[in-house]
RNA sequence: GGUCCCUUCGUCUAUCGGUUAGGACGUCAGGUUUUCAACCUGAAAAGAGGGGUUCGACUCCCCUAGGGACUGCCA
């Protein structure tokens, strides 16, 4: 069977470190098996979804060399969707609740003061038709939950090995929202039994939805793919990344003149058994790629360190592949191999050869 | 509050009960180099704490501490 695996950002933000991390993973394992790489664009929160950071998002995996071999929306999917909850319905598996969010998050905090784990009591699975007749008489519209087998889900998991999610201690995942829009739960799971995604990889932060996202596969009728959960990036300072690290994004690292090969080489490595060396290709990269290298640990990822490797990877780099890029600096058509092999010790990126070459040819050596 | 995961040099890690606890990056010192980078040689540098089990524990078990994640009508 060919392995196929899909990387499936939301465009409601920009691709930061966390992100590409997932994204390469995911290619490089498509890659060393001779698989097909997806990309999906979970845009189901059409509120915050915007055609900005979808194209930001495609710009940010072609200038990193992540290409796919396949794409599309779920916003295209929608129909698809509402054919799978309508399955889910007639199974008796997807079900109507009439709480107001005020309402819900008002019996959470009050379990949560009694000590008790605020999960979603079910109470409107014992609603009688008459009960529902009358909340929607008072204007009320339903969201629509998955009912939980409660019993245990089980896999096997690339990085993690045996796990076991108790869906007894789990809320019924909310699938339909009140004004009738799909959260991405079920979405994502429709869409890899249609695109036969043989493969889920993606960070640990998604552990319990596989739990209650297998449920659905099985309730969908299908097989549920094989999973792996990497742990996640933590910052320098051992502090978890998602205010720091949130905003070091793609388009960010791209400005400061970092080399794609190496964020790749960096995120690739680091949490592995692998040395964290720069790589020359990023087919070098997937011919070392494996599940078995990768630790449990959260990985972390030092800024100074890609700055380390973005050094070895310029200074490694010969004349001919930077010449181009050279010339579109100031005075770059200027830049002689002998002037490059001179100043590359000393630069953290290409950009900063900017700053030799006006030294030496823009007046800075010219005075009077 | 509950559930899950994690904890070896500064960093990423190896070790699957018996090792001088190994490697890589970084750091430092020499060498080479007109200089810098690169390269070569070398050095410093680690089992969170406490209990067990065992002839013997980094390794197995328990507790504590610390870190991460989840516990959304976000993804």
């Amino acid at each position: 069977m060919t392995v196929k695996v899909r990387f499936a950002p939301s465009p409601t933000g920009k691709l930061h470190v966390g992100n590409i991390r997932t994204a390469l993973v995911n290619w490089l394992f498509a890659r060393s098996h001779n698989g097909v790489f997806v990309l999906r664009i979970d845009d189901t929160d059409l509120e915050r979804s915007t055609k900005e950071n979808e194209d930001g998002i495609r710009e940010d995996l072609t200038w990193l060399g992540l290409n796919w071999d396949e794409t599309f929306k779920q916003s295209e999917r929608f129909d698809r969707y509402r054919e799978a909850a309508e399955g889910l319905k007639a199974k008796g598996l997807l079900y109507p609740c009439y709480e107001t969010a005020e309402e819900l998050e008002r019996r959470k905090k009050i379990a949560l003061s009694r000590g008790k784990p605020p999960v979603y009591d079910r109470a409107a699975l014992s609603l009688t038709d008459a009960d529902r007749k009358k909340l929607e008489a008072e204007g009320r519209t339903p969201h629509w939950r998955f009912k939980l087998s409660g019993n245990r889900a089980e896999w096997v998991d690339l990085v993690r090995g045996q796990q076991s999610i108790d869906t007894a201690s789990v809320s019924d995942p909310v699938l339909i929202r009140e004004d009738g829009s799909f959260l991405y739960t079920m979405p994502s799971v429709v869409d890899d039994v249609d695109a036969k995604i043989t493969h889920v990889i993606r960070g640990e932060d998604h552990v319990t939805n596989s739990g209650a996202q297998i449920e659905i596969f099985l309730a969908l009728g299908a097989q549920p793919p094989e999973m792996a959960h990497m742990p996640l990036l933590i910052g320098a300072d051992g502090q978890g990344l998602s205010k720091r690290l949130g905003s070091l994004s793609a388009e960010q690292l791209r400005e400061e003149g970092f080399e794609p090969l190496s964020v790749l080489s960096l995120l690739a490595k680091i949490g592995t058994s692998d040395p964290v060396e720069a790589r020359e290709s990023l087919q070098q990269l997937a011919l070392e790629f494996s599940f078995s290298k990768m630790g449990r640990a959260p990985a972390r990822f030092d800024e100074q360190e890609l700055a380390n490797l973005n050094a070895h990877i310029v200074h490694a780099m010969p004349f001919e592949k930077v010449k181009p890029r050279l010339a579109k600096l100031a005075y770059g058509d200027k830049a002689t191999p002998e002037f490059w092999d001179a100043i590359r010790g000393n630069l953290k990126t290409v950009a900063d050869a900017a700053v030799w070459l006006t030294v030496v040819y823009g007046g800075g050596l010219t005075g009077p």
